[in-house]
DNA sequence: CTGTTAGCGCCTTCAC
DNA sequence: GTGAAGGCGCTAACAG
């Protein structure tokens, strides 16, 4: 493996001549530089990236954590991340951490080991507390509304006003049993989902329903869980809203499998807006994801103050509801 | 920024003693263990990976080439690396290239530029010549057969065979006017079902239609395309090799919503057996890609000789064809 | 314009 | 057990 100082010999030059050349900078005489090319030529001479990163303290390798790298909401995040990162000579390391709490510290310690220059978490299952705390070591930003933070910065949907207007979508269009199913029970999104839930109802003077409320639907498998939890229910919703159309997509072709008649016997909303969700008609509300990604990244490697960045979401009306 | 040299002298210590504590190596007397581990403590010490790493020469890092990332066929293939690089504590760097060829340069020049220890090609678009030259600068394994190579290991599906094997399946089930959709037309995984295609037609005395031959589709929306296509044409093909289960899944709702039923008028095999397609019921050969995912990582970390590992398909009947 | 030199932070051989 | 010293490969301030 030749050097720089080998390259430096070769050409008889200093190594700062052969740095200069490298990094295209200038004061370099034009025989000097032609010299320093040959023999990095002759000698296939390839910078040594490491090196580069240990002397400037820096790797130009941001971390993403996702929970699952397999999954279209995380993947239109990614999607918007890597653009931005090409355009901006950075590369990521992707970590998946299956919400696993051990993963998740991997990635924190990979930012305090300066194996990365930022940190990206696309979901989180740590504190926030625990998050702050590595602040220190590198810029990190979250994607869901952490407003009131000023170490930590985050790109996300006001999930409290989309679940709000989501519901009073479906009661301005009659519906009064209306139900929901999220991801996770746990974490701020779902949180803020539950808080307008149970404020709509009230408002509205309506009953709350625990059974009423699907949790742990990630896939479109997991529609067909939804479909046969309702089947159970002698009282049944006749609404859902669904934070993810793949889940719609699932619950509606289990649905079809049953006497359960979309929309007439249950109307489903969806969330994001993924080829799916056009491909079956599934009304839902479309979350810019890609775009998210782009600000994900663009955050993560901005210098400046703390900044929160919320995104708004769009009805798209189609055939169930 | 507080390092080793820091250590050892807060602890009264060489830095030799600290580097042994720190990555636990023997010969080092309790006391003075405990004074550098109080030090460390005391002066928040984090080792520089970056350091670590240049020291040692490596990075203990991995790249990986994905044309698509949000993708359900990669994001399998990704499942299976991530799973087995967490379990040798290897990360992986993921590269985005949209099949554009610049993109998978930056891959093969983090190679080289030693930022990365190995490199997973997941799909190229590069020439192998291309790829084997970076070999030299560490592991390369790509997904395809590339049986022959001497230097380049891979991890592949004979899709000659299945191919094959899927169009003798049709063609008992009765179908005379088989046709099939695929991703690129270039590629070698394309050329090997090229040949399978084209050898079977040969054998079974049936004509080449090049009007049955759809290609480009690899999302769900691709389905209508196709579907439109077929709409067209006034000899119609009865039955679909689709080489991803989403695009069948695609085709199968575009039919649902024209004139077209399944598998009456057209039946449609798909490949990868995804969540989409045991949902939809559609039939399908299962390809075994989080299996694939790992064994990709094993070898782009082994150092022994260059190998190649076949997998297989298997059928699944479900009710498309 | 060019070269010397001191880092960047850690590992590891070798001698004591 | 322990430490001094050289090395990993590159950058950048400083002196000329």
């Amino acid at each position: 493996m030749t050097n720089i100082r080998d390259i430096a010999r070769m050409a008889n030059v200093s190594v700062t001549t052969v740095s200069r050349v490298i990094n295209e900078h200038p004061y370099v005489s034009e025989e000097k530089r032609e010299a320093v090319l040959r023999a990095m030529e002759r000698a296939d001479y390839q910078v040594n990236m490491t090196a580069v990163h240990l002397s400037q303290g820096k790797s130009q390798l941001i971390g993403v954590v996702v929970p699952f790298a397999n999954h279209p909401y995380f993947g239109l995040l990614i999607e918007g991340i890597a653009k931005k990162a090409v355009e901006s000579n950075y590369h990521f390391v992707l970590i998946q951490t299956n919400y696993n709490k051990e993963r998740e510290q991997e990635a924190l310690d990979m930012l305090r080991h300066k194996q990365i220059d930022g940190l990206i978490i696309c979901s989180r299952i740590s504190g926030l507390d625990t998050i702050t705390k590595y602040r220190q070591y590198g810029k990190i930003v979250i994607c869901e509304n952490a407003k009131g933070n000023r170490t930590i910065d985050s790109v996300y949907i006001d999930h409290y006003q989309s679940f709000l207007s989501a519901l009073k979508y479906l009661y301005e269009k009659g519906y009064r049993n209306i139900g929901y199913s999220i991801g996770r029970e746990t974490g701020s999104n779902s949180y803020f989902r539950q808080q307008a839930y149970r404020d709509f109802l009230k408002q509205k003077d309506l009953p709350y329903q625990e059974s009423f409320v699907f949790t742990e639907n990630y896939n479109l498998e997991d529609g067909q869980k939804v479909v046969n939890l309702i089947q159970q229910l002698f009282h049944k919703p006749d609404a859902l809203l669904v934070t993810s159309d793949v889940v719609a997509a699932g619950i509606i072709t289990a649905c079809n499998h049953t006497n359960l008649r979309v929309p007439e016997d249950l109307a489903i909303i969806g969330f994001d807006n993924q080829p799916i969700a056009k491909m079956m008609g599934i009304t839902t509300f479309e979350i810019p994801l890609v775009t998210m990604g782009e600000k994900l990244f663009q955050q993560v490697i901005r210098t400046t103050s703390t900044a929160h960045q919320q995104f708004h979401v769009t009805l798209i009306e189609r055939n169930t509801v």
